[in-house]
DNA sequence: GTTGCTGCAAAGTGTTTGCACCCTG
DNA sequence: CAGGGTGCAAACACTTTGCAGCAAC
């Protein structure tokens, strides 16, 4: 069973000269499975029960390794660590977070994208990329 | 010489049962004279000068006070440290960033925020704040 | 004179790096 | 069998905390 993200991950490895491991393999696969958002430590543990033998750095360098290959995503919800989303075939989106428990609520609007364009322009700034997120509280926690 | 900010600090000291100190003095001074969006080690540098003595820690302990008295307000622009903005006087606004010089570009945009409501409501979310950060270059750097 | 504040150094947190050994290609 | 990958521990950058002495009220 070889998914396209592996796919992905063989040729980006190919391309440079780098090797697939069986940790790397690992790493990809809880990423996968495991709920989007994931920071590093919550993923070296999802790991750990596969591969006890794994290192927090291997994940941590494989995690970068799957940020280049444009697998992941690196998000900052202003935490204080990082967390990474699934990026294959999954299309641009925003953030709605939860101050009470946490969830994480994904969404876009045409609009909102149009007028950020236009504000841009009319500062002569161009967009490479942008960060909106909604902090708040969700219909669970009212 | 006593600034309206400095009054904000004197009330919220004094409200709980706290002490105004140089140090303090020192700190909200440099803080409101430097540029916006400073981090705690650039606003440590800038206070040494006046107050050659004073630690690092008193830096940071001093600007928590100053952002539980909403003189300051906390931004994260996913740089590895948090920066400090006025925040007295000085309604809501979105930042554009460049990723080449470092210029910070503030705007609003009524639309925006607009359909930001729009789409929580759609979610049944109640913002509480939010954040949109631009990523990319400005005039200067093109 | 209490009680909070300061400076210092030590501890914390999340992440990165150096290194000797291991394994893939 | 060469060169990259791994685990481990140490290093890192930024921030917080413990503590003894100090200063504001």
């Amino acid at each position: 069973m070889v998914s396209k993200e592996m796919e992905v991950l063989q040729d980006y490895i190919t391309q440079n000269n780098l090797k697939i491991t069986k940790q790397r393999r690992a790493v990809l696969n809880a990423f996968l499975e495991c709920e989007n958002h994931v920071s590093a430590e919550e993923l070296y543990k999802l790991v750990s029960e596969k591969e006890p033998k794994i290192g927090l750095a291997t994940v941590y360098r494989t995690l970068a390794l799957l940020t280049q290959s444009q697998l992941a995503h690196e998000l900052d919800f202003g935490d204080g660590q990082k967390r990474y989303e699934h990026q294959f075939m999954h299309s641009h989106h925003d953030h709605m977070i939860c101050t009470e428990c946490g969830k994480i609520i994904e969404f876009t609007h045409p609009l909102i994208e149009k007028f950020q364009e236009e504000v841009a322009a009319r500062n002569s700034f161009t967009i490479t990329s942008h960060k909106l997120h909604l902090f708040g509280i969700c219909s669970g926690c009212r």
